[in-house]
DNA sequence: TGTACATCAGTGAACGCGCGTTCACTGATGTAC
DNA sequence: TGTACATCAGTGAACGCGCGTTCACTGATGTAC
Protein backbone atom coordinates (compact mmCIF):
# COMPACT_ATOMS: atom_id res chain seq x y z
CA UNK A 1 0.00 0.00 0.00
CA UNK A 2 1.76 3.39 -0.88
CA UNK A 3 1.94 6.10 1.45
CA UNK A 4 -0.20 9.07 0.64
CA UNK A 5 2.46 12.13 0.50
CA UNK A 6 2.46 14.67 3.65
CA UNK A 7 1.63 18.09 1.38
CA UNK A 8 -0.28 18.28 -1.30
CA UNK A 9 -0.67 15.38 -3.54
CA UNK A 10 1.49 15.07 -6.56
CA UNK A 11 -0.32 13.77 -9.55
CA UNK A 12 1.29 11.27 -11.97
CA UNK A 13 2.78 13.47 -14.84
CA UNK A 14 5.32 11.58 -16.87
CA UNK A 15 7.16 9.13 -14.47
CA UNK A 16 3.92 7.95 -12.36
CA UNK A 17 4.92 9.33 -8.91
CA UNK A 18 8.34 10.72 -8.19
CA UNK A 19 8.14 12.64 -5.25
CA UNK A 20 7.30 9.07 -3.39
CA UNK A 21 10.31 7.66 -5.86
CA UNK A 22 13.03 10.14 -4.61
CA UNK A 23 12.22 9.04 -1.27
CA UNK A 24 12.21 5.56 -1.21
CA UNK A 25 15.41 5.98 -3.63
CA UNK A 26 16.65 8.11 -0.90
CA UNK A 27 16.27 5.75 2.01
CA UNK A 28 17.69 2.98 0.06
CA UNK A 29 21.18 4.93 -0.67
CA UNK A 30 21.09 6.27 2.99
CA UNK A 31 20.88 2.98 4.01
CA UNK A 32 24.09 1.88 1.94
CA UNK A 33 26.24 4.70 2.29
CA UNK A 34 25.06 6.60 5.40
CA UNK A 35 24.07 10.61 5.26
CA UNK A 36 27.82 11.26 4.35
CA UNK A 37 27.54 9.46 1.30
CA UNK A 38 24.67 10.70 0.21
CA UNK A 39 24.44 12.37 -3.35
CA UNK A 40 20.75 14.04 -4.97
CA UNK A 41 22.86 13.27 -8.32
CA UNK A 42 23.00 9.59 -7.32
CA UNK A 43 19.12 9.72 -6.00
CA UNK A 44 18.09 10.74 -9.06
CA UNK A 45 20.44 8.24 -10.71
CA UNK A 46 18.67 5.45 -8.96
CA UNK A 47 14.97 7.30 -9.73
CA UNK A 48 15.94 6.59 -13.43
CA UNK A 49 15.64 10.96 -13.99
CA UNK A 50 17.83 13.48 -14.54
CA UNK A 51 19.87 15.65 -12.31
CA UNK A 52 17.26 18.20 -11.82
CA UNK A 53 13.79 16.93 -11.71
CA UNK A 54 14.28 16.34 -7.93
CA UNK A 55 14.12 19.98 -7.59
CA UNK A 56 10.83 20.58 -9.00
CA UNK A 57 9.65 18.63 -5.89
CA UNK A 58 11.80 19.22 -3.09
CA UNK A 59 13.38 22.52 -4.19
CA UNK A 60 17.01 21.56 -2.88
CA UNK A 61 19.29 17.97 -1.68
CA UNK A 62 18.17 19.97 2.14
CA UNK A 63 14.09 19.64 0.69
CA UNK A 64 14.38 16.01 0.09
CA UNK A 65 16.53 14.98 3.09
CA UNK A 66 13.68 16.79 5.23
CA UNK A 67 11.06 15.48 3.80
CA UNK A 68 12.88 11.63 4.57
CA UNK A 69 13.72 12.72 7.91
CA UNK A 70 9.95 13.49 8.44
CA UNK A 71 9.18 10.24 7.26
CA UNK A 72 11.47 8.56 9.50
CA UNK A 73 10.23 10.05 12.86
CA UNK A 74 7.29 8.84 11.37
CA UNK A 75 8.09 5.22 11.20
CA UNK A 76 10.08 5.76 14.58
CA UNK A 77 6.93 7.25 16.28
CA UNK A 78 4.77 4.45 15.15
CA UNK A 79 7.05 1.53 16.26
CA UNK A 80 7.42 3.28 19.85
CA UNK A 81 4.03 3.42 19.81
CA UNK A 82 3.21 -0.22 18.97
CA UNK A 83 5.92 -0.82 21.42
CA UNK A 84 4.28 0.93 23.85
CA UNK A 85 0.64 -1.14 23.60
CA UNK A 86 2.22 -3.93 22.98
CA UNK A 87 3.73 -3.93 26.73
CA UNK A 88 0.54 -3.63 28.30
CA UNK A 89 0.40 -1.05 31.63
CA UNK A 90 2.65 -1.91 33.64
CA UNK A 91 5.39 1.05 33.19
CA UNK A 92 8.76 -0.37 33.65
CA UNK A 93 7.46 -3.13 30.68
CA UNK A 94 6.72 -0.02 28.53
CA UNK A 95 9.79 1.55 29.24
CA UNK A 96 12.01 -1.46 28.16
CA UNK A 97 9.62 -2.25 25.33
CA UNK A 98 10.30 1.77 23.81
CA UNK A 99 13.99 1.01 24.45
CA UNK A 100 14.10 -1.93 22.58
CA UNK A 101 11.64 -0.39 19.77
CA UNK A 102 14.04 2.81 19.49
CA UNK A 103 17.45 0.56 18.85
CA UNK A 104 15.81 -1.91 16.80
CA UNK A 105 14.78 1.16 14.89
CA UNK A 106 18.10 2.67 14.56
CA UNK A 107 20.01 -1.02 13.61
CA UNK A 108 17.40 -1.67 11.04
CA UNK A 109 17.26 1.60 9.54
CA UNK A 110 20.93 3.58 10.36
CA UNK A 111 20.68 5.63 7.25
CA UNK A 112 17.44 7.04 8.66
CA UNK A 113 18.43 7.11 11.92
CA UNK A 114 21.78 8.97 10.99
CA UNK A 115 19.69 11.80 8.85
CA UNK A 116 17.12 12.56 11.92
CA UNK A 117 20.08 14.13 13.74
CA UNK A 118 21.92 15.34 11.24
CA UNK A 119 20.83 19.06 12.15
CA UNK A 120 23.58 20.37 9.53
CA UNK A 121 21.80 18.56 6.61
CA UNK A 122 18.43 19.23 7.69
CA UNK A 123 15.77 22.46 7.30
CA UNK A 124 15.58 23.38 10.82
CA UNK A 125 12.83 25.69 9.48
CA UNK A 126 10.33 22.94 8.65
CA UNK A 127 7.64 22.74 11.30
CA UNK A 128 6.40 19.29 10.32
CA UNK A 129 9.85 18.15 11.01
CA UNK A 130 9.51 19.71 14.48
CA UNK A 131 6.16 18.38 14.70
CA UNK A 132 7.32 14.54 14.33
CA UNK A 133 10.70 14.74 16.21
CA UNK A 134 8.56 15.97 19.18
CA UNK A 135 6.02 12.81 18.74
CA UNK A 136 8.75 10.29 18.78
CA UNK A 137 10.29 12.08 21.78
CA UNK A 138 6.89 12.07 23.08
CA UNK A 139 6.36 8.99 22.66
CA UNK A 140 8.93 7.82 24.97
CA UNK A 141 8.36 10.71 27.53
CA UNK A 142 4.67 9.57 28.42
CA UNK A 143 6.33 5.74 29.52
CA UNK A 144 8.05 7.33 31.21
CA UNK A 145 6.07 9.64 33.20
CA UNK A 146 3.55 6.55 33.17
CA UNK A 147 0.41 8.27 31.30
CA UNK A 148 -1.55 6.25 29.06
CA UNK A 149 -1.06 6.13 24.94
CA UNK A 150 -4.58 7.58 24.96
CA UNK A 151 -4.01 10.69 27.24
CA UNK A 152 -3.21 12.69 24.02
CA UNK A 153 -0.85 13.37 22.15
CA UNK A 154 2.40 14.89 24.63
CA UNK A 155 4.72 17.64 23.32
CA UNK A 156 8.24 17.64 22.93
CA UNK A 157 11.03 18.16 25.19
CA UNK A 158 10.71 21.66 27.59
CA UNK A 159 11.75 22.28 31.01
CA UNK A 160 8.85 21.12 32.42
CA UNK A 161 9.73 17.27 31.32
CA UNK A 162 10.53 15.01 33.58
CA UNK A 163 14.37 13.96 33.82
CA UNK A 164 14.08 10.68 33.21
CA UNK A 165 12.72 11.26 29.77
CA UNK A 166 16.02 12.53 29.26
CA UNK A 167 17.94 10.05 30.89
CA UNK A 168 16.09 6.95 28.77
CA UNK A 169 16.49 8.78 25.93
CA UNK A 170 20.52 9.55 26.28
CA UNK A 171 20.77 5.80 27.09
CA UNK A 172 19.13 4.85 24.31
CA UNK A 173 20.19 6.73 22.02
CA UNK A 174 23.83 6.27 22.94
CA UNK A 175 23.58 2.51 22.78
CA UNK A 176 22.16 2.67 19.53
CA UNK A 177 25.00 5.15 18.27
CA UNK A 178 27.55 3.17 19.54
CA UNK A 179 26.29 -0.28 18.32
CA UNK A 180 25.98 1.50 14.80
CA UNK A 181 29.76 3.30 15.40
CA UNK A 182 31.02 -0.71 15.68
CA UNK A 183 32.34 0.02 19.50
CA UNK A 184 30.87 -3.41 20.07
CA UNK A 185 32.67 -5.55 17.31
CA UNK A 186 34.88 -6.43 20.44
CA UNK A 187 32.49 -7.43 22.88
CA UNK A 188 31.78 -10.84 21.54
CA UNK A 189 29.39 -12.60 18.81
CA UNK A 190 26.25 -11.25 19.50
CA UNK A 191 27.27 -8.31 21.64
CA UNK A 192 24.81 -5.96 20.10
CA UNK A 193 21.98 -8.23 21.24
CA UNK A 194 23.23 -9.48 24.50
CA UNK A 195 24.07 -6.14 25.56
CA UNK A 196 20.80 -4.58 24.21
CA UNK A 197 18.81 -6.90 26.80
CA UNK A 198 21.25 -6.56 29.45
CA UNK A 199 21.65 -2.59 29.09
CA UNK A 200 17.42 -2.24 28.96
CA UNK A 201 17.26 -4.74 32.08
CA UNK A 202 19.86 -3.48 34.53
CA UNK A 203 19.48 -0.21 33.26
CA UNK A 204 15.76 1.08 31.81
CA UNK A 205 13.84 -0.18 34.64
CA UNK A 206 15.54 1.27 37.44
CA UNK A 207 15.91 4.62 36.38
CA UNK A 208 12.64 5.88 36.62
CA UNK B 1 55.02 23.36 25.76
CA UNK B 2 54.93 21.69 22.89
CA UNK B 3 53.87 17.76 22.77
CA UNK B 4 56.65 15.52 21.50
CA UNK B 5 55.35 13.60 18.37
CA UNK B 6 54.14 10.23 19.18
CA UNK B 7 56.02 8.18 16.46
CA UNK B 8 59.71 9.25 14.79
CA UNK B 9 60.27 13.16 15.66
CA UNK B 10 60.18 14.94 12.95
CA UNK B 11 63.23 17.33 12.89
CA UNK B 12 62.49 21.20 11.79
CA UNK B 13 63.15 21.77 8.40
CA UNK B 14 61.33 24.59 6.51
CA UNK B 15 58.83 24.43 8.18
CA UNK B 16 60.00 24.05 11.98
CA UNK B 17 57.44 21.43 13.06
CA UNK B 18 54.82 21.00 10.09
CA UNK B 19 53.71 17.72 11.90
CA UNK B 20 52.43 19.06 14.84
CA UNK B 21 50.72 22.27 13.10
CA UNK B 22 48.78 20.41 11.34
CA UNK B 23 47.59 18.48 13.63
CA UNK B 24 46.41 21.92 15.43
CA UNK B 25 44.85 23.21 12.19
CA UNK B 26 42.97 20.66 11.94
CA UNK B 27 41.84 20.29 15.25
CA UNK B 28 40.28 23.83 14.90
CA UNK B 29 38.97 23.45 11.76
CA UNK B 30 37.34 20.49 13.27
CA UNK B 31 36.08 22.80 16.39
CA UNK B 32 34.60 24.97 13.61
CA UNK B 33 32.72 23.03 11.17
CA UNK B 34 32.88 19.33 12.53
CA UNK B 35 34.07 16.20 10.49
CA UNK B 36 31.67 16.99 7.78
CA UNK B 37 33.70 20.57 7.11
CA UNK B 38 36.76 18.95 7.24
CA UNK B 39 39.31 18.99 4.06
CA UNK B 40 42.79 18.38 3.52
CA UNK B 41 42.93 21.37 2.08
CA UNK B 42 41.77 23.54 3.71
CA UNK B 43 43.85 22.41 6.54
CA UNK B 44 47.10 22.92 4.38
CA UNK B 45 45.56 26.12 3.92
CA UNK B 46 45.42 26.90 7.43
CA UNK B 47 49.14 25.99 8.30
CA UNK B 48 50.39 28.18 5.27
CA UNK B 49 51.58 25.08 3.42
CA UNK B 50 50.59 23.51 -0.28
CA UNK B 51 48.06 20.97 -0.44
CA UNK B 52 50.57 18.26 -1.08
CA UNK B 53 52.57 19.38 2.46
CA UNK B 54 50.23 16.93 4.73
CA UNK B 55 51.27 13.87 2.48
CA UNK B 56 54.51 14.08 3.67
CA UNK B 57 53.78 13.56 7.37
CA UNK B 58 50.50 11.57 6.89
CA UNK B 59 49.80 9.61 3.76
CA UNK B 60 46.40 10.97 2.77
CA UNK B 61 43.77 12.50 4.72
CA UNK B 62 42.81 9.30 6.97
CA UNK B 63 46.30 9.33 8.45
CA UNK B 64 45.95 12.67 9.12
CA UNK B 65 42.32 12.35 10.94
CA UNK B 66 43.78 8.99 12.69
CA UNK B 67 46.58 10.98 14.30
CA UNK B 68 43.92 13.72 15.54
CA UNK B 69 41.94 10.72 16.88
CA UNK B 70 44.17 9.65 18.88
CA UNK B 71 45.32 12.60 20.43
CA UNK B 72 41.82 13.22 20.97
CA UNK B 73 41.64 9.39 22.84
CA UNK B 74 44.83 10.67 24.70
CA UNK B 75 43.12 14.03 26.32
CA UNK B 76 39.83 12.26 26.63
CA UNK B 77 41.55 9.39 29.01
CA UNK B 78 43.48 11.50 30.70
CA UNK B 79 40.24 13.79 31.70
CA UNK B 80 38.53 10.99 32.85
CA UNK B 81 41.57 9.47 34.52
CA UNK B 82 41.98 12.97 36.38
CA UNK B 83 38.31 13.32 37.44
CA UNK B 84 38.33 9.92 39.31
CA UNK B 85 41.28 10.35 40.80
CA UNK B 86 39.58 13.63 42.28
CA UNK B 87 36.78 11.77 43.42
CA UNK B 88 37.86 10.16 45.90
CA UNK B 89 37.42 6.21 46.42
CA UNK B 90 33.43 6.03 46.67
CA UNK B 91 32.49 4.52 43.70
CA UNK B 92 29.43 6.28 42.44
CA UNK B 93 31.37 9.86 42.80
CA UNK B 94 34.24 8.29 41.27
CA UNK B 95 31.37 6.82 38.13
CA UNK B 96 29.49 10.15 38.38
CA UNK B 97 32.74 12.44 37.92
CA UNK B 98 33.66 10.39 34.86
CA UNK B 99 30.39 10.75 33.36
CA UNK B 100 30.74 14.37 33.65
CA UNK B 101 34.15 14.36 32.30
CA UNK B 102 33.01 12.58 29.15
CA UNK B 103 29.90 14.53 28.44
CA UNK B 104 32.09 18.14 29.14
CA UNK B 105 35.01 16.54 27.12
CA UNK B 106 32.56 16.67 23.94
CA UNK B 107 30.85 19.50 24.69
CA UNK B 108 34.04 21.31 24.95
CA UNK B 109 35.71 19.32 21.90
CA UNK B 110 32.69 18.73 19.61
CA UNK B 111 34.68 18.09 16.34
CA UNK B 112 37.43 15.85 17.79
CA UNK B 113 34.29 13.99 19.88
CA UNK B 114 32.18 13.46 16.47
CA UNK B 115 35.86 12.07 14.44
CA UNK B 116 36.61 9.92 17.36
CA UNK B 117 33.41 7.63 16.33
CA UNK B 118 33.68 8.65 12.45
CA UNK B 119 34.54 5.62 11.84
CA UNK B 120 34.50 5.62 8.32
CA UNK B 121 37.12 8.69 8.52
CA UNK B 122 39.65 6.75 10.41
CA UNK B 123 42.32 4.15 9.58
CA UNK B 124 40.58 1.01 11.34
CA UNK B 125 44.00 -0.92 10.79
CA UNK B 126 45.52 1.35 13.29
CA UNK B 127 47.15 -0.03 16.44
CA UNK B 128 47.40 2.89 18.33
CA UNK B 129 44.05 4.18 17.34
CA UNK B 130 42.83 1.06 19.25
CA UNK B 131 44.74 0.76 22.13
CA UNK B 132 43.52 4.79 22.97
CA UNK B 133 40.35 4.07 22.48
CA UNK B 134 40.44 1.26 24.65
CA UNK B 135 42.25 3.20 27.15
CA UNK B 136 39.30 5.52 27.29
CA UNK B 137 37.31 2.45 27.59
CA UNK B 138 38.93 1.15 30.42
CA UNK B 139 39.68 4.34 32.36
CA UNK B 140 35.43 4.11 32.62
CA UNK B 141 35.22 0.73 33.14
CA UNK B 142 37.25 0.78 36.16
CA UNK B 143 35.33 3.24 37.90
CA UNK B 144 32.19 0.79 37.21
CA UNK B 145 34.26 -2.58 38.25
CA UNK B 146 35.17 0.00 41.59
CA UNK B 147 38.76 -1.08 40.96
CA UNK B 148 41.23 1.40 41.75
CA UNK B 149 42.91 3.40 39.05
CA UNK B 150 46.65 2.19 40.28
CA UNK B 151 45.39 -1.59 39.54
CA UNK B 152 47.03 -1.51 35.95
CA UNK B 153 46.12 -0.66 32.72
CA UNK B 154 42.77 -2.44 32.03
CA UNK B 155 41.40 -3.22 28.55
CA UNK B 156 38.62 -2.26 26.08
CA UNK B 157 35.08 -4.04 25.91
CA UNK B 158 35.22 -7.51 25.72
CA UNK B 159 32.86 -10.05 26.22
CA UNK B 160 33.87 -10.46 29.95
CA UNK B 161 33.52 -6.69 30.41
CA UNK B 162 30.61 -5.95 33.31
CA UNK B 163 27.46 -4.98 31.34
CA UNK B 164 27.23 -1.95 34.31
CA UNK B 165 30.59 -0.11 31.58
CA UNK B 166 28.40 -0.64 28.96
CA UNK B 167 25.28 0.99 30.34
CA UNK B 168 27.58 3.83 31.59
CA UNK B 169 28.94 4.52 28.40
CA UNK B 170 25.75 4.13 26.51
CA UNK B 171 24.28 6.70 28.86
CA UNK B 172 27.01 9.66 28.86
CA UNK B 173 27.48 8.85 25.27
CA UNK B 174 23.93 9.39 24.10
CA UNK B 175 23.70 12.10 26.45
CA UNK B 176 26.49 14.06 24.37
CA UNK B 177 25.72 13.63 21.21
CA UNK B 178 22.07 14.47 21.77
CA UNK B 179 23.48 18.01 23.04
CA UNK B 180 25.77 18.39 20.62
CA UNK B 181 22.98 18.10 17.85
CA UNK B 182 20.88 20.69 19.42
CA UNK B 183 18.09 18.17 20.92
CA UNK B 184 17.77 19.90 24.30
CA UNK B 185 17.67 23.10 22.76
CA UNK B 186 14.03 24.04 23.85
CA UNK B 187 14.20 22.10 26.90
CA UNK B 188 14.80 25.74 28.48
CA UNK B 189 17.74 27.67 29.14
CA UNK B 190 20.95 26.24 30.42
CA UNK B 191 19.35 22.90 29.79
CA UNK B 192 22.44 21.05 29.08
CA UNK B 193 24.00 21.92 32.39
CA UNK B 194 21.07 21.59 34.48
CA UNK B 195 19.84 18.13 32.51
CA UNK B 196 23.62 17.04 32.81
CA UNK B 197 23.34 16.94 36.14
CA UNK B 198 19.95 15.46 36.77
CA UNK B 199 21.08 12.85 34.49
CA UNK B 200 23.96 12.16 36.41
CA UNK B 201 22.48 12.22 39.59
CA UNK B 202 19.21 10.11 38.75
CA UNK B 203 20.88 7.59 36.88
CA UNK B 204 24.39 7.07 36.95
CA UNK B 205 24.48 6.14 40.37
CA UNK B 206 21.67 3.73 40.42
CA UNK B 207 23.00 2.24 37.81
CA UNK B 208 25.45 -0.25 38.96
C1' DT C 1 87.42 24.30 8.14
C1' DG C 2 85.83 23.59 3.50
C1' DT C 3 83.71 21.25 -0.10
C1' DA C 4 80.90 17.94 -2.41
C1' DC C 5 77.15 15.40 -2.00
C1' DA C 6 72.83 13.09 -0.23
C1' DT C 7 68.58 13.68 1.88
C1' DC C 8 64.01 14.92 1.96
C1' DA C 9 60.46 18.65 3.38
C1' DG C 10 57.81 21.40 0.86
C1' DT C 11 56.30 23.56 -3.95
C1' DG C 12 52.95 24.55 -7.34
C1' DA C 13 50.79 23.18 -11.27
C1' DA C 14 48.00 19.79 -13.00
C1' DC C 15 45.07 15.42 -13.00
C1' DG C 16 40.29 13.76 -13.04
C1' DC C 17 36.33 13.66 -10.34
C1' DG C 18 31.59 14.35 -8.80
C1' DC C 19 29.02 17.57 -6.81
C1' DG C 20 24.52 21.00 -6.49
C1' DT C 21 22.27 24.03 -9.10
C1' DT C 22 20.87 26.87 -13.38
C1' DC C 23 18.62 27.34 -17.60
C1' DA C 24 16.30 27.32 -21.87
C1' DC C 25 13.80 23.66 -23.67
C1' DT C 26 10.39 19.86 -24.82
C1' DG C 27 6.55 17.41 -24.89
C1' DA C 28 2.94 14.86 -22.42
C1' DT C 29 -1.10 15.87 -19.89
C1' DG C 30 -5.22 18.24 -18.65
C1' DT C 31 -8.81 21.62 -19.71
C1' DA C 32 -11.77 25.37 -21.63
C1' DC C 33 -14.90 26.06 -24.99
C1' DT D 1 -16.49 15.21 -29.74
C1' DG D 2 -12.78 18.12 -31.40
C1' DT D 3 -9.54 21.67 -31.18
C1' DA D 4 -6.59 25.13 -29.27
C1' DC D 5 -4.21 26.27 -25.57
C1' DA D 6 -2.10 26.40 -20.84
C1' DT D 7 0.31 23.93 -17.54
C1' DC D 8 4.24 22.04 -15.69
C1' DA D 9 7.06 17.59 -14.94
C1' DG D 10 11.13 16.29 -16.58
C1' DT D 11 15.40 16.97 -19.97
C1' DG D 12 20.20 17.47 -20.83
C1' DA D 13 23.82 20.39 -21.31
C1' DA D 14 26.41 23.55 -18.95
C1' DC D 15 27.97 26.52 -14.90
C1' DG D 16 31.58 26.97 -11.39
C1' DC D 17 33.32 24.77 -7.49
C1' DG D 18 36.46 22.47 -4.33
C1' DC D 19 38.11 18.27 -3.50
C1' DG D 20 42.25 14.47 -2.78
C1' DT D 21 46.08 13.11 -4.91
C1' DT D 22 50.11 12.93 -8.39
C1' DC D 23 54.34 14.52 -10.04
C1' DA D 24 58.55 16.48 -11.43
C1' DC D 25 60.89 19.94 -9.14
C1' DT D 26 63.58 23.00 -5.82
C1' DG D 27 66.29 24.29 -2.37
C1' DA D 28 67.42 24.21 2.56
C1' DT D 29 69.57 21.20 5.72
C1' DG D 30 72.70 17.81 7.38
C1' DT D 31 76.85 14.98 6.76
C1' DA D 32 81.01 12.49 5.04
C1' DC D 33 85.52 13.20 4.19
Amino acid sequence: MPRSAPESSTRAYHHGDLREALIEASETLLAERGVEGFTLREVARRAGVSPAAPAHHFGDARGLLTAVAIRAFEELTARLTAADVAAGSDRRARLRAQGEAYVRFALARPGQFGLMFAVGRLDGENAELHRQGDAAFAALERAVSGRSVDEGPGCGPSADTPPGAFVAWSLVHGFARLALDGQFHNAGPDAVEILLREVLGQALERIV
